[in-house]
DNA sequence: GATGAATGAGTTTTCATTCAT
DNA sequence: GATGAATGAAAACTCATTCAT
């Protein structure tokens, strides 16, 4: 008996997950409120929890969606032999992988405290471990290691800090990318 | 086993100071509760509120007091003429002011969707902007900026990323701060 | 002893207001706790914020109810024209709605210091004044501000002082008007 | 060796009992905290405790204090025949009384809900009670009841409802006065 | 596919009061 | 004549979660 206003197929799953992305990236985890995303959304808190077991399960939706290419990078990665010029390759991926994997990082960066307990932090804090491993591969050499670790922290974190700096954010990413190639050393067959 | 248990004049809101600062580090500021450090301290909730008007006032007291020697270093780089030089000597000497600096940094980086509505929160950003400022003084060149953020990067957040590594805490400052010297560039009268 | 213990589609929102005025009444808004109300009732504190939003919104609900009389009474006068007879006659009708928005009235009289912070307070007294504002316009005589001002006093705290007279209230409260009516003046076309 | 800036003969208890004073008056006796007249008067909560034993007491001694010429002439009153004129005399006194006695009838009646526990708001409504019972003595008439009810009503808190009215407080009592010796019915000897 | 109603456990904060010094 | 330090009890409020309908 007509059509229902409500999209067929319920996409509030999926609208739920982007609500509740926006107000973790925006206000924080443990300050979003179930109540919050649910008034923004129109539904009831009850409505969530048909959708999702608890609010650990939304932010776990999240990262498994937003963080497969990285996991898919992470796969990639592992079936490669462990030379500069597959560091080299891995980082600049790495670096186009977080374009949109962006957000969940931010989330974790800002919420470590929180997330130190929940299961869903384990998982991202995998990712990121397992991109530094792959990273550190091949050689125990105590400078490269400071070396990897500070590349990826520029390609990491180094979006954040450049808010107020001029340019497109792919200009800075590729700037930062760059600068953080330049640090893990030269390419093979090219001089130092 | 027979110690003073009690010391007059109170070194009590030392004492909270230190057990707040260790709970803040090691469960985070939200998730610290006063309960959590009236009992590890063995003092009710209200003797807290004795000596600090309120929560955030104990994280303002910690502030101020591990801050201050990077509050000292700020004051001395405004007065700096804004060279390489002095850009070098700053890296130096903000790596070294971490040294003691770092848990309130540990703490700001953990919790920074929570400091975000917090006083101390943007006092404590407002440190890390000085410096920041202060290092990209004397030019607006694109790829200066972004070089420099990859080193602060590198000897602010380095030594969290690296607790895996074997070494020193101080061998790792270091040679962070080694890269992060490299990265910003050559100091004067050196062939890049 | 075999009553319904809950009823479906809650009533409980209008519980929580008669229990609230009963106790607001009796032992004051402040000293009334939330807790009180909630074991008074036999449900949680929680269930009160979820169907009020502070303890202020209870009161505020209460208000509304009680005092739509007097609001009704108010939007009549407003449109009458400032005469003798208009003043005697809102003095009757707000001597009559006052026997269902005394309670209301006792809890602002009982409670001033309290509700001078609170956006009800206002709410309350707002009611207040704009009697005594229509019982006043049409002249600025002095001698006729503080006969009306005594007038009103009689019929709104009358019957609070009047607790160990005998006879029902309904006869104090006609008793009172007569007095606050003679206070006020002579009708129209009577000799004084 | 030189004077000391304190008073001699420390005059700290009559300085905390004025500051209070206001402060009830002002805020309200609850809102009114220790901490609140200890800082206004820049000394320490327990200073307050070596004069008063408790927060009541201070209030007590600031009743007998402003209460003592109501108190007299409850005393007074005790001694005269109950006539019509005794009344009016009384009433007319106790107006004049009022005068110095209003800060704690201002107390009295905006605190009513936290007095009614109090030992202290016992014996201020008591003194209210006794004028009325004096007033009230020599005749049990149903109508002079009504009307000394309304006529206290007018002195006591008639100033309180008459802030925007022009014309000095001495004006408004006197004026006040005449409406409510009118309201008690006309001096022996005169025709009604 | 969702809601209305409720809960239990927790939070920060405030207050009057005490007492050794 | 006062202070510094502390306490116990309570307050208002928030939150993730549950469950019958």
């Amino acid at each position: 008996m007509g059509s229902t206003p409500q999209a067929r197929r319920s996409d509030t799953r999926e609208r739920i997950q982007k609500t509740a992305l926006d107000l973790f990236v925006s206000r924080g985890y443990e300050k979003t409120s179930l109540r919050e995303i649910a008034e923004e959304l129109g539904v009831t808190k009850a409505a969530l929890y048909y959708h999702f077991k608890t609010k650990e399960d939304i932010l776990t939706a999240i990262s498994e969606d937003l963080g497969r290419p990285v996991d898919e990078l992470i796969a990639w990665a592992e079936e490669q032999p462990p030379t500069l010029d597959t560091r080299r390759e891995l980082m600049t991926r790495y670096s186009a992988a977080l374009k949109s994997a962006m957000p969940i990082y931010h989330i974790l960066q800002e919420n470590q405290a929180t997330l130190r307990d929940l299961a869903v932090g384990r998982t991202l804090r995998n990712r990121v471990e397992a991109i530094s491993r792959l990273m550190h591969t091949g050689d125990a050499d105590f400078d490269t290691h400071i070396r990897v670790a500070s590349a990826l922290l520029t390609v990491h974190f180094g979006a954040f800090t450049l808010d107020r700096l001029g340019g497109t954010d792919e200009e800075k990413r590729q700037a930062l990318l760059k600068v953080a190639l330049e640090t893990i050393g030269a390419p093979a067959g090219q001089s130092g």
